[in-house]
DNA sequence: GCAATATATATGTTAATTGATATATAATAA
DNA sequence: TTATTATATATCAATTAACATATATATTGC
């Protein structure tokens, strides 16, 4: 894992929003990224990608979903970099509103279903 | 100042070799900074003038040379970043090479004209 | 003024990155 | 099987960013 690697997949919005959402969060499935960022879902996707091959998150699938959350295995300075970050957007546009939704968002079970233990099926949105 | 803004300019190998430079050392000419790296001046000078531009350094001029720095004023967070980039490339290369050679530099008053042909009067402060 | 040095910027080319759109895959349900 | 949902990937145009090279600017000393 290189210094530079892990500042350029951070150095773009889309991806610094979706790190940030999971600097608090401890796991979160694409369509909640996706509502909560209100982006495309395949740029939300295409970024996650970017951020999955520089190992800064792990996925897994539960049923439809996928979840996302930072590597466990981020080393002591990719995360001293990443609370960086998160302690420079902190009240910042647009990671403020996002955390706003985030934290304003309905319950799991009635958006995605995604509740981690792999229940009923509902829609996201 | 923007987080991304800050992950961006970085985020190149060129920029952070002259900005882990400067973390270790107060202050540095760009002559100093284009031997220590071996790479042409140009290259050098223009990404000194986009972390100048991200006022991540500041640069004073003396005489015939400009010095730069760590940005003085660089707010709390951004420190972090660095800080955790700095940590990061510590014993990688070719951060670690430049810092030995850094270290093991000749005399300032020998070291900006460096075929050892020229019979400039005084360099480099 | 002119020459030399240290540094900066401009230009042209090429490579990398992004977003939008379209399509593909995987899981589940009927 | 087919349909539906969640997510991933492929393609292409537009933008951005890098490099090398050439040239410009600023300072000092003659």
């Amino acid at each position: 894992m290189k210094v530079e690697n892990v500042l350029r997949v951070m150095a773009d919005e889309t991806r610094l929003r979706c790190l940030m959402l999971l600097v608090h969060e401890t796991e979160l499935c694409v369509c909640e990224m996706e509502q909560t960022l209100n982006e495309p879902q395949p740029k939300i996707s295409r970024h996650l990608a970017v951020l999955r091959k520089a190992n800064m998150v792990q996925d897994r699938r539960d049923g439809h979903w996928i979840y996302y959350r930072l590597h466990p295995q981020l080393p002591v300075w990719a995360k001293k970099i990443v609370l960086g970050a998160a302690s420079g957007v902190a009240g910042q546009e647009p990671f403020f509103s996002d955390q706003q939704r985030l934290a304003s968002r309905v319950q799991r079970a009635d958006r995605c279903n995604g509740d981690g233990e792999s229940q009923a099926q509902q829609s996201c949105a």
